[in-house]
DNA sequence: ATTACTATACCAACTAGACGGTTTAGTAAT
DNA sequence: ATTACTAAACCGTCTAGTTGGTATAGTAAT
């Protein structure tokens, strides 16, 4: 609950969800297990469960993470946009086709959700209603908005099965077109 | 193996499939187990793995009927956009997106595959290159191409996980919006 | 400075059940 | 005769979750 200011020692949970992600994407949610969440982190079953008390709590968490590192990007693009007309939407879509290293496997959480319990879904779902609202207020034309936003997603969908290689090396250009698309619309 | 010139009673490997999709698209891909499709389908775990001998069997041939089925579309449209300047392109992306009912959980192959194992996209991953040399070769402006393919395919995700609810409603609008900006590319 | 205490962060061993897959013996439609 | 199964028992392995104990680090009274 507390990492900082309360005594004992300092918690693995962010080590443990970057491994979770990590296992994800190179082997299928299907082996996201304890046992080898275990085995990529040297902390035993008993103390991954000390701190998600479930899977699906650690399937929780991975997506609330996800989230939150979603949303600081997102408030890190507006400043970089500020004073753009398109500043909403181009921030949006760049935080979420984000291209930081450290936040490579993104959708990992959303893959192993989807696979193991679709109900934990249900946050997600609200987050991209809300997220499409937004869409529809501050775009010009909502209808390429959400073009553009599901192509972000496609994306980093395919990038994370790696059914495409030069995803990542084009991801800026990818960027830059998706920029210039929504600069030209008229 | 045979389905139609052999003799014996019809085969059940398509209502399998079928129930093999519906089952990951409603309860999660991990819940895709030979029992829960035996009790799906009615038959029995003998029967199912008379069709399949292994799971991994039956996840490439989700995978397979997912490429056959897209392929086919593809040739439909083709025959519907002839003469059109961006046939190709067109074809791709309607072929994607398709509205078929019967086809509604097309993707459940592949996120199935991805979860159990990886290593089954292969296949999938060749397809994808081949598609996008396609989209290369016969667009006049390949990054466009690229975005709305991969637009196609985010909201395909999306609507699988049911993030968001007016997609399959707007899929009509979805599509005609794809078409304008390819019609309006300069 | 020592002692006592508390909260946190684990570990090792175990259990009950689910899962993929096999086997066997038999049935039914064509 | 061939194909397409059913039914049911069975097996080894894996998995989530439990239990009961231990180690570490900070807190606070003495």
């Amino acid at each position: 609950m507390c990492a900082k200011k309360c005594a004992g020692r300092p918690s693995n949970r962010d080590v443990i969800l970057d491994a979770a992600e990590q296992l994800v994407a190179s082997e299928g949610a299907a082996r996201l297990t304890f046992d080898a969440l275990g085995q990529a982190t040297s902390i035993s079953k008993g103390g991954l469960l000390y701190h998600f008390a479930s899977k699906d709590k650690l399937l929780e968490a991975m997506l609330e993470r996800m989230v939150a590192r979603n949303s600081d990007l997102k408030d890190a693009f507006m400043v970089e946009f500020e004073g753009d007309p398109n500043q909403e939407l181009k921030s949006i879509l760049l935080a979420s086709l984000n291209s930081d290293a450290e936040c490579a496997q993104l959708s990992s959480g959303l893959l192993a959700a989807a696979a193991n319990n679709p109900e934990l879904l249900a946050p997600m779902t609200a987050h991209v209603q809300q997220t499409f609202q937004s869409l529809e207020q501050f775009s010009r034309d909502p209808m390429l908005a959400k073009v553009l936003f599901f192509a972000v997603h496609g994306a980093r969908l395919f990038e994370q099965l790696q059914l495409c290689e030069h995803c990542q090396g084009d991801r800026k250009a990818f960027a830059d077109k998706l920029l210039a698309m929504i600069d030209q619309q008229n």
